[in-house]
DNA sequence: CTGAAAGCGCTAACAA
DNA sequence: TTGTTAGCGCTTTCAG
């Protein structure tokens, strides 16, 4: 059961023959060492299949080669719960490992309650334990202070997903103005005149924009947002359903609905029946998120297309280069293109 | 941008007033520490907000604190990229995760191709780098013994999902032959006499059971099972496709196909409409996961629910545990129970 | 019951 | 261009 020695540096110095401060030069691609020493080297890494310690080369270094991930814990643990899945923590890990694997690096998942006011507890917790080279926030994480300013002080280096607000940290976003508009021109193109908008969780730093976008949509062809036609929401499916049964009960119901959520335009979609509505036939719908769900619902809807997986991984690399080339802590703000899937939720107005 | 220095087990024993060494063994739990200096201890590292360090603790100690889960490369970055999520993955995390969290540890996923050549490289480098106290592997993983061996002679402990094999590791299973039994008598009480079957992937253990329970069921009535609706499969959504095209094709076609995946059965339920079969008016489906796109398909599909959050949460428990105790690299075999839940596409066959 | 010393595998600073 | 020396923060001996 003696776990057999693992190989480590030494092993490979002594059988290159070179000193270990040597190997460790070849493995960081330090400057200094003439080519076939590095060769001698790589043939002795490659022959033991020598793999260098995470943990020893954080200790010993400044590097831990760990990018940690903080998402919300509570949505995140209803949709694993729920089964329903986690379209976010899925495309999060598509983007974020595959990134991380190709420079050397992990990416590790923490859930901190961003409703707690053990918060910042828990995200020093996870740092001191981990010492993680970069650090991804997620939304509603992403603009929080109490994370932002402590991993400032601690001088780490940070990307904010869904943030485009300027400070410390990468802002790496979309256009959410930009994706209601579109998507609000989409339905304003098909003819429609009273559509409303079911909007975001207010915590959420997108809600804003996104409602920017579906007025100002609204607004430049001359038409007026009518109040009533503004629903409420925090991104559940209950929170659709009841949207949609305020909006049938009034005088002038909507012909179309924007959702800023999958379950909120779930939620809408389910309603619509029982209110003898159907869709698109009676109300178009338009979903914020292009989950599986969302498109294997019937009909499919018609959904913005969030680029998580690639948000994901430009952080990734932009945490990794940053701290590759010893960069201080940076900033910036880097915007990455949605996508507007037409389905078949949307179709023009009855007449 | 000078990290503010992190504090360490020694701030902790200046701030209580005690050794390095009695920080420790509070800290681990360990014996031969009174009262007192405990409660001196304690309230130091909660007034400092100490956390130990994963890495120095690896280094200076036997343990790491990490639990290493392997899954199959291909099958997870397919889920990931067309964006139809991942319920293994997200079920591990959420039973996964969770578990680990308790005991302090972590959870990492690595994903490696169960095809390549490069397969024991990429396990062995993995193990290298990280020095798990122990490892998760899911199918097909769980029965390579390129992989169990290497574990093995490492002396690592392991946990196998979906294996129920006896050998090194605990294997963590659920009763695949009794599913495709309870789901096929599902049928069978129905009223279904003639009913398909399309198999899984010959490569994954659990293929066998499932047809066994399949015919066992069937044969347990009296009834013989057609070899024509025996349909071969790799659990795609392609293949159900082609599975139920071969089958109305026959003489006497099935009433009711039994699918090892889900998206065989979606398969099978989209190729149901061209082929003027209404499910589950024509068409009785049954699924052997229970994905979220099987649950809100039209109709939602009768499944088999696989207890993947259950299976994970009990493999890192057991390998915590046994960490702990510092037992012999342990083996076992643990049997979790699944569910069965009934929809809207199983209905009685046509007269 | 508690403390002191050694070392885990690596990198950073310094020599050579 | 290469080698040598300290630690990194902890746990594990082994003393007291």
């Amino acid at each position: 059961m003696q776990k057999k020695r693992a190989i480590t540096i030494k092993d490979v110095a002594a059988e290159a023959g070179v000193s270990l401060q040597t190997v460790s030069r070849v493995i960081n691609k330090g400057p200094n060492v003439t080519a076939p020493v590095q060769d001698r080297v790589r043939a002795a890494i490659d022959k033991l299949g020598y793999v260098p310690s995470l943990a020893a080369r954080r200790l010993g270094g400044s590097r831990s080669y760990l990018i940690l991930a903080f998402n919300d814990e509570r949505p995140t643990l209803e949709g694993w719960q729920s089964r329903r899945g986690n379209d976010w923590v899925d495309q999060m890990l598509y983007g974020g490992m595959l990134k991380c694997a190709e420079h050397g690096y992990r990416m590790l998942f923490e859930l901190v309650d961003s409703h707690s006011d053990q918060l910042e507890a828990q995200v020093r917790a996870a740092l001191s334990a981990l010492h993680p080279d970069g650090v991804i926030l997620t939304p509603p994480h992403s603009e929080d202070d109490r994370i932002t300013d402590l991993l400032h002080q601690g001088g780490l280096i940070f990307a904010r997903l869904g943030s485009h607000r300027e400070g410390e940290g990468f802002a790496v976003y979309m256009d959410d103005e930009a994706a209601a508009r579109r998507a609000t021109e989409h339905l304003l193109d098909l003819g429609h005149t009273r559509i409303a908008y079911v909007q975001g969780h207010p915590e959420y730093a997108m809600s804003p924009d996104r409602l920017r976008g579906f007025t100002g949509a609204i607004e430049a062809r001359g038409l007026t947002v009518d109040p009533a036609y503004l629903q409420p929401g925090d991104f559940t499916y209950e929170a659709g359903i009841a949207a949609l049964n305020t909006l049938a009960a009034l005088e002038t119901p909507p012909s179309a609905v924007l959702a800023s959520s999958d379950e909120m335009a779930l939620g809408v979609l389910h309603a619509a029946g029982p209110l003898g509505l159907s869709v698109p036939g009676d109300l178009s719908v338009v979903s914020f998120d292009d989950t599986p769900t969302v498109r294997m619902s019937v009909p499919a809807l018609t959904a913005i297309r969030q680029p998580i997986a690639a948000m994901t991984a430009k952080a990734a690399e932009l945490l990794i280069e940053s701290k590759t080339r010893g960069d201080p802590p940076g900033n910036g703000r880097f915007l990455l293109p949605f996508d507007f899937v037409v389905r078949a939720s949307t179709a023009p107005p009855r007449r």
